[in-house]
Formats: C-alpha cells, sequence, structure tokens
RNA sequence: GUGGGUGUAGCUCAGCUGGUUAGAGCACUGGAUUGUGAUUCCAGGGGUCGCGGGUUCAAGUCCCGUUAUCCACCCCA
C-alpha cells in the first residue's frame, strides 16, 4: 500500500512521450487558428447544475469539489470538474455574449475528467482538443461541412494511422423512427449505436424488448446498415426503405450538404452512428482509426441547436464542434508501442564539455546557437567524449559539437550518420529533416508538426 | 456500482505437489577502450515476493481478508 505506483485512469507520459504530446498539442493549434479559430481557456470547475443543465440524463460520472474541512452540514461545494469542453464553452458564451461576436470560432485544448472506471481507452482524466462555432439565432449548414472537413484534414497532418470519419443525422433517424411509429426515439438510438460493437445480432434483441414489431426492427436495422460516402446512394437507400416523414427528407439534406463540403474517401454517411444522445440534434460525427476500430471512437461531435441559449435565456445560440481525443489517441499508440518518439531531449546539439575551464567557452557556442533557434545544451560534467556522446546519443540529441578554439576549428558529429565535419559556427544549420524521428506501426516517420 | 483474472528487481516474466542464502532477459553502473556514441566481452548494484492475518517444524507457494491493477457490463474521447 506504501507502494507508489501510478493512477490508474489518470496517465502520465515518459519524457519523450509528453515532448511528442507537446509537439502534437502546438500543432493543431497553429492549424485551427490558421482557419481562424480563436483559443478559449476555461476554468475546470463549473457549478453542478451547469453540468447537470444540458437535456435530461445526469447519469454522467462526475467528480465533485468538497473542501477537506467541509462538516457533513456544509456538504460538497456545488462545484464539480468539467466531463468535456462543450458545456464550459457553451456557459462561457451564454455568460459573455454581449463581448463576443458571431458567429464565433473558438478552439480550446484542456483536460477534462470523468469518474468512469478505467479501461483500455477510457480514462478518468484526459484531453480534449475542441473546435466549435456558434451562432447568434441561426449558424449555416455550411459550418457543418466546414468543421467535418477540419477534423478531417487536422487528423490526416497528425503522426498516426489513418482515419474515417463516419457522419449522421440526428433529425433523419429520428424522422425513420417517427415514420414508423415509434415513440422512445432515445432508446432506440442507444440501441442502434451499439451496432458497431454487438452487431445486428446483437441488436435486434434489444430492439424486440423495447416492444417494436418485427418488421420495424427489420427496417431499423437495414436503415442502419446503410453507409456510403456518395449523397446520392444514401438517399437512394433511404427512400428504398419506404418510411416517409419531413424530418428524413431535412436530415437527407443536411448530410448531403455536409458530405459534399467535406467528401472524400474516408469521409462516409453511416446511419448507424447516433453520438452523444444528449445534446445533439443534427449533424453527427465520429472518427475510427483504421485497423483500430476496436478502441472505439477517437473524435466525434455535431450540431447542437440551443446548447447555450438553454443557460441564461435569450436568444438561440446553435453550434457545430468536434473534439479530438488525443489521450484516448496517444495512450493507445504508446501502449501498443505503435508510435515512439525516438527522441527524449528537446535538444538538437550537445555542446561537449572539455574540461571545467571550457565551461564559458561552451555556454558561449550554446548561447549563439540557441540565439539561431537551435535547441542546445552543453554536457554537465567534465567525462570522456565516449560518456558524452552516450548520452546524447540516449537523448536522441542528434549533434555533437566538439568546440574549437584559435587553432583548431568547430566540428560537429551526426550521430546518426556516423560523420564528422569541421563548422563555421557563425553560419551552421542543423539538417532540416532533423524533425521529431518517429516510428509509426513500425515505420519510420519524420514528423515535424506546424509551428 | 456488478462479475471475472492478476500482483515476485525500474520493465517483461520464471519459481514443479510448501523445503537451504528467490532467479533470468532487458535496462542501469563500472571496466576492456587513459578524449570519439550505438556492437561485443567482463564485472557489479538493485527484491518489505502488494498489505494484514491464519495453517505449518517450515509459506513467494496453501486458506481468509484487504488493497491495487486489468478485462467485461454501463457509458464514452
Amino acid at each position: 500500500m506504501a507502494r507508489i505506483q501510478p493512477l490508474s485512469g489518470f496517465p502520465e507520459w515518459l519524457p519523450e512521450q509528453e515532448l511528442l504530446q507537446q509537439r502534437v498539442i502546438r500543432h493543431l493549434s497553429t492549424w485551427f487558428e490558421r482557419h481562424g479559430f480563436q483559443a478559449l481557456t476555461t476554468r475546470a470547475v463549473e457549478p453542478l447544475s451547469v453540468l447537470a443543465s444540458k437535456g435530461a440524463d445526469t447519469d454522467k460520472e462526475i467528480y465533485v469539489l468538497r473542501r477537506l474541512h467541509a462538516t457533513d452540514e456544509d456538504g460538497d461545494s456545488g462545484l464539480a470538474l468539467h466531463f468535456d469542453l462543450t458545456v464550459p464553452f457553451a456557459r462561457y458564451v451564454s455568460e459573455r455574449r454581449g463581448d463576443l461576436f458571431f458567429p464565433w470560432k473558438r478552439y480550446q485544448i484542456q483536460k477534462v475528467w470523468r469518474g468512469e472506471r478505467p479501461q483500455q481507452g477510457r480514462y478518468r482524466e484526459f484531453l480534449q482538443c475542441d473546435i466549435d462555432v456558434i451562432g447568434e439565432q441561426t449558424l449555416s449548414l455550411r459550418y457543418d461541412g466546414e468543421v467535418v472537413r477540419m477534423l478531417r484534414d487536422a487528423l490526416a497532418t497528425l503522426p498516426i494511422p489513418p482515419v474515417v470519419l463516419l457522419v449522421n443525422n440526428r433529425k433523419l433517424l429520428e424522422g425513420l423512427y417517427r415514420g414508423l411509429g415509434i415513440e422512445d426515439i432515445i432508446s432506440v438510438l442507444r440501441a442502434v449505436d451499439k451496432r458497431n460493437k454487438i452487431g445486428d445480432k446483437g441488436v435486434a434483441p434489444l430492439l424486440s424488448e423495447l416492444g417494436l414489431a418485427d418488421d420495424a426492427v427489420s427496417t431499423i436495422l437495414k436503415a442502419a446498415a446503410i453507409e456510403d460516402s456518395d449523397p446520392d446512394v444514401v438517399e437512394a437507400a433511404v427512400r428504398a426503405l419506404g418510411v416517409s416523414h419531413p424530418l428524413i427528407d431535412e436530415g437527407l439534406a443536411e448530410l448531403r450538404e455536409v458530405l459534399e463540403m467535406s467528401g472524400a474517401d474516408n469521409v462516409r454517411a453511416a446511419l448507424h452512428i447516433a453520438r452523444g444522445l444528449d445534446y445533439y440534434t443534427g449533424t453527427v460525427v465520429e472518427g475510427m482509426m483504421v485497423g483500430h476500430e476496436h478502441i472505439g471512437s477517437i473524435a466525434s461531435g455535431g450540431r447542437y441547436e440551443n446548447l447555450a441559449g438553454s443557460m441564461g435565456g435569450g436568444p438561440q445560440l446553435p453550434g457545430v464542434g468536434v473534439s479530438i481525443g488525443l489521450t484516448r489517441i496517444l495512450g493507445y499508440l504508446y501502449g501498443a508501442k505503435l508510435l515512439i518518439n525516438q527522441r527524449r531531449s528537446p535538444c538538437q546539439v550537445m555542446v561537449l564539455l572539455p574540461s571545467e575551464d571550457d565551461r564559458a567557452a561552451c555556454e558561449n557556442i550554446a548561447q549563439t546557437l540557441r540565439s539561431r533557434g537551435i535547441a542546445t545544451e552543453v554536457y554537465h560534467r567534465k567525462a570522456g567524449w565516449g560518456k558524452q556522446m552516450k548520452h546524447a546519443s540516449r537523448l536522441g540529441i542528434r549533434y555533437a559539437w566538439f568546440p574549437g578554439n584559435d587553432e583548431k576549428s568547430h566540428e560537429i558529429k551526426d550521430l546518426i550518420a556516423g560523420e564528422q565535419a569541421d563548422v563555421d559556427l557563425a553560419t551552421w544549420m542543423p539538417s532540416s529533416d532533423d524533425t521529431l524521428p518517429l516510428i509509426l506501426d513500425g515505420e519510420e516517420l519524420s514528423w515535424q508538426g506546424l509551428r
């Protein structure tokens, strides 16, 4: 019990893993800003009433704050850690409405907390990277497409396996189910959403338990099987079901627009996707890593008509957004050793230290390189050059710098190539392909990321 | 919260039906290599066997409890 060990569900990475995560975060921030999204950070806690306010379900596992010295009469503080970034964002918007310009595009990269039992890919503390667009009164459907397209493009630039995005529309599903005379839409959605995991054979009995007739069950399953990136194919398949309802037409039209804007093979309509089950009202999207579907979705999002507005009255504030589950992605890839960062140190150059008397000269070399943006450190003590280079090599630092002086020129050794050459301190630059040396799925990869 | 599996070195694990001083590989430190890394060879350090109780002449090994962790359900990034 006195043993120090990791806390389940609260991941902490090794330095090389953290280094890569930081680069990914920086990359995504730059990417989002390049598309006009503005950064937002919200506090870690929200009043419980805010977290519980959206929709009816309060079965989310929420961590509540309580002072150590609180008495039983005091109870808890009424504050809790946020379990996603969308709800705090909506609260922020309804609070600062007057100071913001709409439509507002914001991104937010922060930790969130959920009290669920940890499992593979399921954490209690994890990072989400969100982008959302929120409008006043109305928000063009165009943003649904833009957000989905950005999600696809952002994921494609990360050093992770290829991702496929599955898109659906809640109006379409609701129309189908209402057209079949079903009242309990949520329960049907919940059952259908499990299709990927338990298959049609697993879903069918769940639907029958809800009291649905066999032909309704079979129509629902037929609809859930529809999956294609071509909107015409999807529409034809839906029409062939022979169900009619105004929401079906509306949903199909919206789905078509999203597909046409973000259209690509790796973005597909998939009618079994339900997502969230709480605040989404139209477009829903879910991303999976191809070949690694068993870990579940690594990104998801959708359209919500009035999340913020419901918090403070006033006009409607419809939004659409997506979230990338960075911890789930990296935790899985690191754990399975599918992604390895071979550099532990952020440094590119290690200046070797010939003797204590040379320390000042070595620091000067380092400062010169740093002033040109080259991350550099000086070896910490006098030691044999073999030992110094071994240390550099183990940290993944590519270049070892042999300090020169008036008689002797500086030399640099490329520890990957094994080559050593005279260099000029005033002009030397590292190779442009000296990026993060990664191994992804057994393949060597040099990933730069945006700056 | 419910059900099942597992806790031995920093990591991955071995340890037969209880029996001397608990082992291996990797990693780490030093040396061969007196100022040129990764290979090789040699040597070395490191363990309350998760914790508590019980059975026994004797417990890492058997029993009970507890705790942590993993998996499934639930739910989701």
